[in-house]
DNA sequence: CCTGTCAAGTGAAAAATTTCATAAAATTAC
DNA sequence: GTAATTTTATGAAATTTTTCACTTGACAGG
């Protein structure tokens, strides 16, 4: 099997978005076209994007929505659910416990950590706050492979190289700090006020004709 | 001048990071190289990068930490402050509003609305929460060229499109609805389940051959 | 002031990604 | 049942992006 892109995996989570609320609108086929149309890209990408995976497309037909978002949930590990921890209790971190979207894409965050003392023990849905003293501990024994980190910057790199340790296998950081592991880690670092940025180049130099657009 | 790339753009906004944070430990001086170790990247990349806005580089010592902040802050429009609007004032809109992260990178939260009768006329961090009756209104009034919608994703077409009508030129969208506008204006979709499901397809294919890495 | 080293800048080469062209299968129209 | 149309699949071409090789300027040491 070829490897496949960074950029086709990212596209194929798309993908699936699309398929989940197509098949919820009862559409029992969809074709390449469609799916690149909903994300403004060329048909022949989503098919070849597709095709990694092997042929699951009808020549004249299209695909069936059904199979299609079966086979896109197995290829992405979908077909279960995760186990999620959350680090960091504070306007963002409570935020993303309220956040009813990973439940519904089957990400279940089964504990938050805190250091605060006020806010260890409290309850935010049904998840209570534990100290951080027993991060490792709980993530181990429930064997958690996925967190979420909200914390300050300057805590980023201690906490993460924490969680590897315990045996976590993927981080979402939305501490403002790069953090980088090495393979087979996985982190996926996400600045809000980066994205903002990138807006602001766009917005500046909109109009001139040095845009790629 | 050679159009630039929408990665480059992206790395540009990385390297201001680091710079900042470099300037702010009192470096002088930045090589490629050292900027290039921080990200993880190919040196060669990153003077490929700067130099598509000139050369601002001495050989043999490097580029000058403050005169290379103070550039990439220009090219990324980010040597004023901006005034952004944010739409929808619920868990993810609140911890967004009370985010220190933008008002830090230049951005001032100046207004927020919301549909919802109990929120108007709160006040968050010196924000009162208006009425989205009055969104097109007061984003116009205030020139408001940024947004960050934090609504449902039944209302995020209607909305967007009401507030590029008032003048925004770019959305930040956190709602899980992928919205596209053609140029000039430009839209940053920010999913956050989307992030997890990326994390999951590199967890579940671990260890096999087929992975870029 | 010469020599060696370092690092930016630049054009060429390589690699990766996307688009295109074509073939083949399925469906629809006649 | 045949022709036309639709749409996937796939290998080739084009494009884009990254890496490499080389040149040049700057500085340091002798």
């Amino acid at each position: 099997m070829k490897r496949i892109p960074e950029v086709t995996v990212e596209r194929l989570i798309k993908y699936l978005r699309f398929v989940e609320e197509m098949e919820k609108d009862g559409m029992r086929n969809l074709t390449a076209k469609q799916i690149a149309e909903s994300l403004g890209l060329n048909p022949h990408l989503v098919r070849k994007d597709l095709a990694y995976f092997g042929q699951f497309g009808k020549r004249g037909k299209g695909y069936e929505t059904e199979k299609l978002g079966e086979t896109l949930r197995k290829i992405m590990g979908l077909d279960k659910r995760w186990k999620v921890a959350l680090v960091g209790v504070g306007n963002l971190g409570s935020a993303l416990l309220r956040y009813p979207g990973f439940k519904e894409r089957g990400f279940d965050v089964v504990c938050a950590f805190d250091t605060s003392p006020q806010k260890i023990g409290r309850q935010i849905e049904d998840i209570k706050i534990e100290s951080m003293d027993k991060m490792e501990e709980i993530v181990s024994k429930e064997n958690i492979k996925i967190a979420i980190l909200s914390i300050p910057k300057e805590a980023a790199e201690e906490v993460s190289d924490r969680l590897v340790k315990a045996g976590v296998m993927g981080i979402l950081n939305f501490a403002p700090r790069y953090l980088q592991y090495s393979y087979p880690f996985r982190v996926l670092n996400v600045d809000l006020s980066l994205y903002l940025e990138s807006l602001t180049f766009y917005l500046e130099n909109d109009g001139k004709k040095n845009l790629s657009m």
